[in-house]
DNA sequence: TCAAAATGTGAATAGAAGCTCACATTCTAT
DNA sequence: ATAGAATGTGAGCTTCTATTCACATTTTGA
């Protein structure tokens, strides 16, 4: 995990300026991230965070104000590495098949999922929202690779009914990944096969009116 | 909402017996439900589920072990109203075409989540799970009708690739309702029509080759 | 070298909330 | 009518845990 300026814009809190602070830092938001995963976020506590980093509670009030601030910094760290899993393809290469951007677009969105997959449970529906800043860039992201495959399947562009295919499609796709991760299934190849057959049929139907 | 024999059966705790009883109850189940969607799990307190019921802490003791026991008693309650919603089309008429099939199903799907939203997104994602027998029912019941139409969707029956189909499917549909569920969008005819379309589109390929 | 800043400590404080228990009231059956 | 069961009460006990603060140690810069 990389080393990023942690606190809080209106945080009172100090900014760690010697490599020993920032590498308790680290230690401190590593520490939380494995105790949040471990006892979900209504079990999450400072004091099992603190002991866990090896660390006096103290050290924790000192970077961070609040339990939630540290929440929310393990979330901005993970989504990084979240979206550091999805692997982009040449969005202008008009020789690649439809299969193939479908291919491309699910595998990632499977990839992201991939990454300490408990946390990112905890993360997405235990953890409150307050300021999801990085959460936005996230679906952001997510969108901006759907409507791409959504644009290339329909040749023509209906811009008012591709947004709500855009939606459509994103659920779905989501939908079908976080029950496989349920189930533990979510490297299953069949799976992945009947998913892209999903899109596929979806994004045909799309242009075959 | 109708009245259930509900503390369970390990419960230490009195039954009501007395129709007075039974009322306070119902009362408290009710005024719970209220506290648990407007303040979330975490801030769902047995203190403020009395008082809004209008009865001493104690009496919420004479019935539920926990607090917890109370939370799935709600959940029990509410997943009874939710397959409530949830009208069964005759599974044997041949003459209902695959759209209409796939409508029902999605009309079914659609009006269970529009059952008290906000206490049933609490309930399914926030609410620990512990013992979730009436969540295993319900989701018996969604798969049911799944399989009811996939079976219908492919001539010949493939048991190991339908039962993935209808994962997949349900997974999709599920995904795109608690989007648009999300969105305050649960009753778009737009969205409905589209969400007919993906699943129609999936079932016709799984035919045809 | 040494003073000031940065960093680290953990006992103690404070508040929230689950749950108990001794007691009061109401109902049922005889 | 009345005894005993069922029901209802709420102050307060207990546990948990977020956060503070007075102090100790380490690092930096001159």
């Amino acid at each position: 995990m990389a080393t990023r300026v942690p606190p809080q814009p209106e945080s009172v809190r100090k900014l760690p300026r010697q490599q020993r602070s920032r590498a308790t830092v680290d230690t401190i938001v590593e520490a939380a991230a494995r105790v949040l995963a471990r006892r979900g976020w209504a079990h999450f506590t400072t004091n099992e965070t603190a002991s866990t980093a090896g660390v006096s509670i103290g050290s924790i009030y000192q970077y961070f104000p609040n339990k939630l601030s540290l929440a929310e910094e393990i979330r901005n760290r993970h989504l990084d590495a979240v979206l550091a899993a999805i692997v982009v393809p040449d969005e202008s290469d008009a020789s690649i098949t439809l299969e193939q951007r479908a291919a491309a677009l699910i595998d990632g969105v499977v990839a992201a999922h991939s990454v300490d997959q408990r946390l990112h449970r905890v993360l997405l529906d235990e953890v409150p929202l307050a300021a999801r800043s990085a959460q936005d860039v996230f679906e952001a992201e997510y969108l901006r690779r759907y409507q791409a495959v959504i644009a290339a399947a329909a040749g023509r562009a209906d811009p008012e009914r591709d947004g709500i295919a855009g939606r459509v499609l994103s659920g779905a796709v989501e939908g079908v990944i976080h029950a496989a991760a349920r189930h533990g299934e979510l490297q299953s190849p069949v799976l992945r096969a009947e998913l892209i057959g999903l899109a596929c049929a979806y994004l045909h139907s799309l242009s075959g009116h």
